[in-house]
DNA sequence: AGCACGCCGACT
DNA sequence: GTCGGCGTGCTC
């Protein structure tokens, strides 16, 4: 019995679904993916729900759906999903729907890929190009074309001729075969007797269903992804899919590399910079449980796995898992929401967990998985503050001289130093000595960077630049520009100056062209060819240097500025981190903090290696002021083309608010940064008590407030990271 | 989010 | 006289 009417959520900016009707002899259920006609064009879309009693008023405007898709229907789990996600973010439905429906434009079959085949004997008329080729297929089997252009060095016309000839022939390849399955017994590790008791727990917690959340908590150089991938090795024991969360598929070369030595393949890649065709085919592995093993960025929450068994998300404190582009979502936050959907377990793993993920297992909602100690009895770093109010480096220097000496003793000894500096560039601020003037962006707010290796002043929000002037465009004084404070660049310099005789690297995101030449630096560094690596935090993520053993932090204080209440906390992680990857192979790894407040709680708890003591105070003062995970906060910002009318709507806004004791309304006032692209922006803060739902507050509150209209934009950002 | 429709400035 | 700028509104 054919359906008459579907509800189908079409992937636009809309919360409700279509009525689409059925054409006679199609069969569609909830779930399937199915191609419709929307104004002009067709879109993919999918079935959300029957539909017995359509509107009637729509009855004479409803249009047929097209063509189903042949790809497995979404699951109701990932349908509720997407609900769920539109809902707790205010995101539109269709654009939450967006995100699991990206899978390239070729979902079509797959291009049949040609071959060729040495059938015949030579032809008489031979050719040096004639013979090379003939000789790479002498084996008589079928190559593919594009090989074997490659390898006999020829071009395609060759192959044309020697067919005309009757010497080759042209067949169709076989289809690739499914890539090999990962093995879960490929190389079990030998674990330490501490590992092991993590290790089996993680194996008990894959072992079932049901949603369970794990926060394996172990310091850097602990083993702690070997001891993960015991709970990825009992999901493929039981075939479910798992997929793994990373902050930054790009830096995960590293990860690849550990995972296929223990399971003897790579798993299934998911991010942003693979090919069309390399999504597509991903996607559709993902979707016909053909992937075991995803590993993917945040985006790679909405794929629709077809038999979903274990989530597991790395550094689960990272920054990058909040997406601000588009829809406003948490990753970590929203994995364990779909864990809870899905019925599945679900293991947030780090070094330094974030204080919400460290409340839930101090509270006992996360089963706490602790992994104390190094891996092969190494110690964690020694940790010294270095003062920079009494042995500070002279003016226009940024290198201490004690941390120049240890740097210069750690090189005599043959081994690496980092200098960590998380600013881009040459120089932060460009001034003209004669007049005062500062080079800013002409569209945001902000400072230009001064680049020299590119010879450029850049805008760091906006991508604007220009050539590094020689005179102030607003004096005319000649030779007047005077770099003020450090980037990475300008260290370079520096540390070119003091040890000219160590070689010196600069790894900063700015400077990465591909994967691939990052992969190859990354390499040189790991083979010693680097004694000094000046970086930025692209270094505190992902990747171990065997060989490093001193890290000195340049400028510790710098994420301290801005009074952001979560700054102490990222803090803490970044430096946490970054000093974590001294010493992981060999020796002991000392870590020297620049910092013009040593008396900073950050700054003790590092220096004293006294996680606890970070945690107690800034759970405490979390739990004073009801900042999450105490109470809850959302943030709506304005914006638009000139500063009245981006003020005057925040008002209108603001004064809209529906009010409630347990709600706070702050604000508008100028976003932290006022102007970027030429738009200015305003925001309010909404600050409100724990069990609230503070998302149907929002809804509530826009649905009443003033409508935006022209150029005037307005975002929601339930959960915003950045508490300014 | 697209895409068309609609109403005001510089030109094939 | 037209081409085209992007503001407004709709998509079953």
């Amino acid at each position: 019995m054919a359906r008459r009417v579907v509800d189908v959520l079409v992937p636009v900016a809309l919360n409700q679904t279509y009525s689409y009707r059925v054409p006679d002899g199609v069969e569609l259920n909830p779930g399937d993916v199915v191609s419709v006609p929307l104004g002009p064009r067709d879109v993919t879309a999918v079935v959300w729900a029957d539909n017995p009693n359509p509107d009637p008023r729509l009855h004479n405007r409803l249009k047929d759906t097209g063509e189903k898709l042949d790809v497995p229907p979404l699951r109701p789990e990932l349908r509720s999903f997407v609900d769920w996600v539109s809902n707790y973010t205010l995101s539109a439905r269709g654009m939450v729907l967006r995100m699991t429906l990206r899978m390239g434009e070729h979902l079509g079959p797959e291009r049949v890929r040609m071959g060729v085949r040495l059938v015949g004997a030579p032809p008489q008329r031979i050719t040096i190009a004639r013979r090379r080729l003939i000789d790479v297929l002498s084996d008589g089997l079928l190559h593919s074309k594009s090989d074997a252009l490659r390898e006999a060095g020829v071009s395609a016309g060759v192959i044309d001729g020697l067919v005309d000839e009757g010497t080759l022939v042209i067949e169709p390849l076989p289809r690739d075969l499914a890539p090999p399955a990962p093995d879960p017994s490929f190389a079990e590790p030998d674990f330490s007797p501490e590992q092991r008791i993590a290790a089996d727990t993680m194996k008990e917690l894959a072992s079932k269903d049901g949603f369970q959340v794990a926060l394996l908590d172990g310091v850097t150089g602990s083993g702690k992804t070997e001891v993960y991938f015991e709970a990825v090795a009992e999901a493929i024991r039981r075939g479910r899919q798992t997929m793994i969360l990373m902050p930054e598929i790009a830096l995960t070369g590293q990860f690849l590399d550990r995972f296929s030595m223990r399971f003897g393949v790579r798993p299934i890649e998911w991010h942003s910079e693979l090919t069309p065709r390399t999504r597509a085919r991903n996607w559709a592995a993902v979707a016909a449980g053909d992937a075991p093993v995803v590993v993917g960025a945040r985006s790679a929450l909405f794929l629709p796995y077809a038999k979903l068994g274990l989530i597991i998300v790395d550094e689960e404190h990272d920054q990058a898992y909040k997406q601000d582009e588009g829809a406003h979502y948490h990753a970590r936050d929203m994995a364990v929401v779909r864990g809870s959907i899905a019925k599945i377990p679900v293991v947030l793993c780090s070094a330094t967990p974030s204080v919400e993920s460290e409340v839930n297992a101090r509270k006992g909602r996360y089963k706490r998985v602790v992994l104390p100690s190094r891996f092969g009895g190494q110690h964690m770093p020694h940790i010294e503050a270095i003062d920079l109010k009494r042995e500070g480096p002279t003016r226009g220097r940024f290198i201490s001289p004690r941390l120049a000496e240890e740097i210069k003793i750690a090189v005599e000894r043959k081994e690496q130093a980092l200098l960590f500096l998380n600013r881009r560039g040459y120089a932060p601020l460009t001034l003209c000595r004669a007049c005062g003037h500062r080079f800013a962006c002409t569209i945001c707010d902000a400072w230009l960077v001064d680049h020299r290796f590119r010879q450029r002043l850049v805008c760091h929000h906006c991508g604007f630049s220009m050539p590094r002037p020689h005179q102030c465009p607003h004096c005319g004084a000649e030779e007047s520009l005077a770099a003020i404070g450090p980037g990475v660049e300008r260290l370079q310099e520096e540390a070119a100056n003091l040890f000219p005789d160590a070689r010196t690297m600069v790894l900063s995101s700015d400077l990465i062209t591909d994967i691939e030449t990052m992969r190859s630096e990354l390499n040189e560094i790991a083979e010693g060819r680097v004694d000094i690596i000046i970086g930025t935090q692209l270094v505190a993520k992902g990747h171990n240097f065997p060989r490093l053993n001193l890290v000195g932090v340049v400028d510790a204080d710098l994420g301290l500025g801005n009074g952001d209440p979560r700054a102490a906390e990222r803090t803490f992680q970044l430096l946490n981190q970054v000093i974590g990857r001294a010493g992981r192979e060999q020796g002991r790894g000392v870590g020297y903090l620049q910092t013009h407040q040593p008396e900073h709680p950050v700054m003790k708890a590092l220096v004293a290696s006294d996680r606890e003591a970070f945690y107690a105070s800034e759970i405490e003062a979390r739990e004073r002021a009801l900042y999450p995970p105490f109470g809850r906060l959302a943030s709506l910002i304005i914006s638009a083309g000139d500063r009245p009318t981006a003020e005057g709507f925040a008002r209108k806004l603001a004064s809209a608010a529906p009010l409630d004791e347990r709600v706070q309304v702050l604000g508008p006032a100028e976003a932290p940064l006022a102007v970027i692209k030429g738009r200015y922006r305003f925001r309010i803060l909404v600050k409100s008590v724990r069990g609230i739902d503070l998302s149907a507050y929002m809804r509530e509150w826009l649905a009443a407030g003033p409508k935006t209209k022209g150029n005037l934009k307005l975002e929601v950002d339930i959960d915003p990271q950045s508490f300014l």
